[in-house]
Parts: structure tokens; C-alpha cells; sequence
DNA sequence: AGTTTCGAACATCACTCGTGTTCAATCACG
DNA sequence: CGTGATTGAACACGAGTGATGTTCGAAACT
């Protein structure tokens, strides 16, 4: 686990920490763990005092892209080649935010497909590609994320009609369906997966048993959940086809 | 300059060369030359054959971005700086595609305002401020350029109105007016410039006499030109503002 | 068949990036 | 107002990275 998520976690737990116990608990100097600091308080992660941080996230939210993305990273990895294998060459995709998709993203790299990231981390992913066409999204890049969210997005979607859709998550169950903790994203995604005739849901286990503050869809609205775990979690039995990685 | 521009200009003036040659001219050894021909290559700029290469470039055609980008960089500095002080806070400003555009989108970062790149290298750049509204066009990005053309572009622009558009262009003169490369670009020059209220062309010197083959405006649509040149070309008769950086 | 060209593999070098150390300036608190 | 803790700028060091050169077996042209 890299120092910055150590860090984070460990100020997260104890709401504030000082710089003197974060470094021997890390093992790292002083320096190092100011600067550290700084890098988590540029991103919104921590609030900085003299002589110490204080955690600014709050529970039940996501921390930010730098620390989720190279976390996990066999999990993602597997998924998002299950998700790929699933797509025939020719198709236009739409590929959600987040982290999975991203992966996802650098698999379809020399693919022959159409696709539209919705986040610019995909879109820079993709940008050097010959072979696929890729579309870009309006929208306002959310800081961090670089999710493209806004109407300028929904309008990109509703103009377009997909044959996969590949949506990332925040939560997923039988009870509650697909959620995601910003409501911008919900609504983009919603507009990704009415504007695609299949959908298919890429989800790590740690999704599989949570759920998050905005509905997206229901269970009923996927085609296909690829996951990394067994947990099954009533997917099936709601008549989802599951692929585990 | 680089390696890479001085191979592309004997290839391009000698109709093709073989490696040995462009070795003894640069330098190099044959192996870094053969190595700069693969990117040439896929770049578009040149085709290989077995001992050497010609040049792909049409006369009047453009050189490729990642050539351009770290060329006549002090005049272009220079320019973007004029570009930035005539735009006030608060301003929402439509940033075209171009080396130059590019050049303003830097000096942007720190500044408040709404700003849409058409060009996904410029969203780069701005994609990490917290000062700035960036808001993302969709579109097609054209390969290497990164410049977004297409529908999903056009309607973005008519979407929106802005105070100001900085256009960058491959040709200007009183009597043509504005001219671009590509026939994509031109249109999407001309929504940009149909949705601002004020609109500054950032042109620097060797651009001033060319032609392109693509008519975007008539001069009379610009109300400022910034450029590094002393020449006027009879701009100003026109009834431009001209700003010599 | 013989010669040339090519590109994979390895070695080398410069450069960058992350980290640690030092020290003067700054801040908080008694 | 003074004293000790904290901070951040500046420099040093080492690992990792990218560009270049060299070698050599394979492939291609004549």
C-alpha cells in the first residue's frame, strides 16, 4: 500500500494525526510526510494545521482518483479483461468513469471499435490510438475524477446510440441496484445505459455489498455483471447473467 | 532543432533519403535514425522502405503537432502573453486547437474564468486547475492534432455563447481573411467565432502571408489580431485592431 | 550466394524524481 | 516578548527512466 493511502486511512481513522506520528508510523522523515500532506491537501483529501492533518473526508465517501487507481490493481486488471473479451470488434462502446474502466479503457487501445470514454483519463488512454474511432464527450470534467458530467454530456449521450455500455460503480445489489455517491455521475451514467442496448456493469467485490447515496439503475436495467468475486448476492436468481474473472 | 524536424525537412526537400545519408547529416547513428523513422512513420509524415524513406508531406500541408509544438516557442510565448492580458477575469472564453492556442491555455491555468479548448492537448493542460471552469466540447479528436472537429462539436458551440474566442489559424491575410488546413477544423473555427461576442486571432508571423485552403472568416469578423511581426499587410486598413507582441 | 539492411537485445549515459538532511525563518505559546 | 517547535527552501544522494550507441543474428534485395 502506497504511503499517501496509508496516510490517508490512517488520519481518516484517527480525524487528525500529527506529522511527528505519521512519520513513524510510516517510517518515512518529517519531509517527506509534509510534503505528502501537501499533495493530500491539494486534493482535497486532508486539511492541514500547524503541526499536523486533519482527515476531510467524509464516511461514505469515495477518496479521490489518485489513491483508488493503482489499488486492487489484479482485480481490475482481471475484470476489465473479462469486459473486454465480451465486446466484438466493430461495436460502439460507451465506457464509463472510474478506475475498472480505465483498465478497461487500455485493453481496447488497439481494438476496432467506436468509443466514447466518459472520463478524460480513458480519453487520454484511447487518444493515441489508430484503430478505434474515438468520440469525446462535452461536459465539465469533475476535478480529480475527470468524469464529464453536466448537460453538455447528457446531450452527447442522447445524441448517440451504443451497443455496449460499460458502467463502472459505486454499489451494486439485487435490493438496491447500481449506485454511485455523486449525483452528476448518476445521471450520466443513467443516460449511458438507456442510450446503449446492452449494458454491462464491471464491479470489484468490495462494490458487490455496499451501496451509495444516488439511485442509477436497477438490476433489471443490466445485461451482465462481471465481477472478480463468488459473492453472488441474489444477482443471479435476479436474472442477471454474472461472469466472474 | 530537434532531430525529428530536421529529418522531416530533408525527406520533405529531397523527396526521399536514405539512412546513411541522414545519419552523416545528423549526427546520429543509423540504429537512433532508424528508430526516429518509425515514429516519422506513424505519424503520417513519412513512408519507409527498405534503406530509406519519402516524405509524405504535401506541399501547403501541415506538419504533424508533436513537430510543431516546441518550435518558434519564444514568439509564440510571447503572443499568448498578449493573448492572456486582454482577457479580463471572470471572462468565459472558446480556445481553439493549435500550438499556439496551447501556449495561451498555460498561461490560463491560474486565472478565473470559463474556458472551453478545442483541442484536447489544451484540456490537458487545464484539466488539474481549481481556479478555472473547464468545459470539454465533444467531438472526433483528429489523431496527433487532438483537435476535436465534428457534430457532437458544432452543437456544443451552438450550445453556448461566450465573451471571447481565441482563434489560432494557419493562414490570414486582408484580402482572403482567415484560412485553415482542414476542411473540419475551418467549420469548427467559424461556430466558435458565430458563439463569442469578441473574437482575437493569435497568429504569428509566418502565418500572415499564407493561404490555406479553407476559407473560416473574413477579416471583418476579427476584432483583434495578435501577432509577433511588425508586418500589417494592410490588417489594420482593414479595420482590425493589430497587437504586436 | 553474397551483400545490405533491419531490428531485437544489451550497455551506457544523462536526466528526472522521490527522499533525506540541513538550516534559517516563522509560528505558537508560556 | 522570548523560547522552543514547526515549517519550507535549498542542496545532496540514489534509484529509476528514457535516449542513444553497439553488436549480432535474421531477413530482404540483387
Amino acid at each position: 500500500m502506497s504511503r499517501l493511502k496509508q496516510i490517508t486511512e490512517a488520519v481518516r481513522d484517527a480525524g487528525s494525526l500529527g506529522v511527528a506520528d505519521l512519520a513513524t508510523m510510516t517510517g518515512a522523515s518529517e519531509m517527506t510526510i509534509r510534503r505528502d500532506l501537501e499533495v493530500l491537501a491539494a486534493q482535497g483529501v486532508l486539511e492541514r494545521y500547524r503541526g499536523g492533518a486533519r482527515s476531510l473526508l467524509l464516511r461514505g465517501e469515495e477518496p479521490p482518483f489518485a489513491l483508488r487507481s493503482d489499488e486492487n490493481t489484479d482485480a481490475k486488471r482481471r475484470i476489465a479483461a473479462a469486459v473486454a473479451a465480451l465486446i466484438a470488434d466493430g461495436e460502439s462502446v460507451v465506457l464509463d468513469s472510474g478506475t475498472t474502466c480505465l483498465e478497461v479503457a487500455r485493453l481496447l487501445h488497439d481494438r476496432r471499435l467506436t468509443v466514447m470514454p466518459l472520463s478524460l483519463h480513458a480519453v487520454n488512454a484511447l487518444s493515441s490510438s489508430s484503430t478505434l474511432t474515438l468520440l469525446v464527450p462535452g461536459g465539465r470534467p469533475r476535478p480529480g475524477e475527470l468524469a464529464l458530467t453536466g448537460p453538455l454530456t447528457l446531450a452527447s449521450l442522447q445524441a448517440l446510440r451504443f451497443d455496449t455500455a460499460v458502467i463502472g460503480c459505486c454499489g451494486l445489489s439485487a435490493a438496491h441496484g447500481l449506485t454511485a455517491f455523486d449525483l452528476e455521475d448518476a445521471s450520466v451514467k443513467r443516460a449511458a445505459i438507456t442510450s446503449a442496448r446492452r449494458v454491462i456493469a464491471a464491479v470489484d467485490a468490495s462494490k458487490l455489498t455496499r451501496t451509495a447515496l444516488a439511485h442509477v439503475a436497477p438490476v433489471s436495467a443490466l445485461h451482465a455483471v462481471v465481477t472478480d468475486a463468488d459473492g453472488d448476492d441474489g444477482l443471479t436468481a435476479a436474472g442477471v447473467t454474472v461472469v466472474t474473472a
